[in-house]
DNA sequence: GGAAATCTTGACCGGATGGTCAGATTCGTC
DNA sequence: GACGAATCTGACCATCCGGTCAAGATTTCC
């Protein structure tokens, strides 16, 4: 019967736990728009619901925010990368289920991508020791894998940095720069024919640029 | 004798156009690191050497300023969109040489690029004009001539406006994300070996990703 | 040479913004 | 239910920043 009887959480800390994650997720909808600069602690106040002093109670400063936001935000996207390129997979599956896996990310966080390219634009105070440290061990790794598809036949020969650069970037466009496809498109939204058109052209453009031959 | 008197300039106006020529060239430096709401006006009074009161003198408010810089840009692109995607150019030929001038504006004026990137991010309350407009119209037109091109069995058939969000992705990264792209690659800058490669594997994704026949 | 137009500049203003704090309130635990 | 810890919050502050202004300097033109 306990759970039962206890209708509101009341583990230690789920005021803590609830406030930050309320922050947190306002902080990401404020950043995603005008990046550091452009966000204000005031209106992230309101999104979350709680007076501002609050924000300060829990982050202490905008930049602690703003770095929780982008840890956040780092921590989910080196899964998606680590998912899928790996030995075991065919190239083919691999690197157009990489691309679709971005695109689909791309279209449900536009916010978070939007708020790592604007850091990337300011020079990335924040995030330089990443990039340098886990982005690049990463990307070393994955190199590997590409190297390996190509020594066993399966892809052309190509510098791996470079292929993710270009996957990174066709992907991320269309949450980054959503207004400009928008605006070209000329529709309101992205919507489902958008992102099909994205995943055939941008898939076509990795596979047949790289000479992946078809999956088995 | 009249001209080698003269040891300075003395057409009327040249003050002005001096100064704003300066002023232009500081701000689109100030605001390529943090884009409209990161760039400070006393930052590019001390950049271009004049007093704060003097940018108000000459472009009234920050915002307008700022318009000057973005408008300047825009200029800038649309010609080299024009000079390559013709119809007379064989798509080989056109797309590869397209690639390569982005990526060399890319390399030589990474700011510029920085702006655009920092204005669509914001949603583009400025250029929103301009993208639902001109921008629309060159891209319905650049699509038209690619499609010429697949009627004519030279390319597969592509949506055109897909395969510019492509390319302008994957050439502009190189301004937009450099630091992303020096840490990765562990180098202090973007040298000619980088972009050789970027020209190398970019040209691929484009030219063998949309099927384009080698030129004759 | 001198008047009109253009340009220069330091000092100043008002509002926005990040951050503080002390006292009140709620939560966790026994 | 009572006590300490955690949380909440309105009021307040210092600073920064875009923008103004009026008086002085320089350029332009006759």
């Amino acid at each position: 019967m306990d759970k039962l009887v206890r209708p509101l959480p009341a583990e230690p800390g789920h005021v803590r736990r609830a406030n930050t994650a309320a922050i947190l997720e306002a902080a990401e909808q404020v950043f995603s728009r005008g990046g550091f600069a452009g966000g204000r602690m005031a209106e992230i106040a309101v999104a979350a619901g709680l007076p501002k002093a609050n924000l300060h109670y829990y982050f202490g400063t905008k930049e602690r925010l703003y770095g929780a936001v982008l840890e956040d935000i780092i921590t989910r996207w080196l899964d998606t990368a680590a998912d899928w390129i790996v030995p075991e997979r065919h190239p083919a599956d691999a690197l157009a289920g990489y691309v679709r896996a971005k695109l689909a990310d791309a279209r449900l966080r536009p916010g978070a991508s939007r708020i790592f390219a604007a850091e990337l634009l300011r020079g990335a105070p924040l995030v330089m020791p990443f990039l340098r440290g886990e982005l690049r061990r990463r990307v070393a790794e994955m190199g590997g894998v590409i190297q390996g598809w190509s020594a066993s036949g399966l892809m052309d020969e190509v510098v791996p940095a470079h292929l993710f650069f270009s996957i990174w970037a066709m992907t991320q466009t269309f949450a980054d720069f959503d207004v400009q496809i928008r605006a070209v498109l000329g529709k309101d939204e992205l919507d489902d024919e958008v992102f099909a058109t994205a995943a055939t052209t941008v898939t076509a453009m990795v596979l047949k640029g790289c000479g992946v031959s078809a999956a088995t």
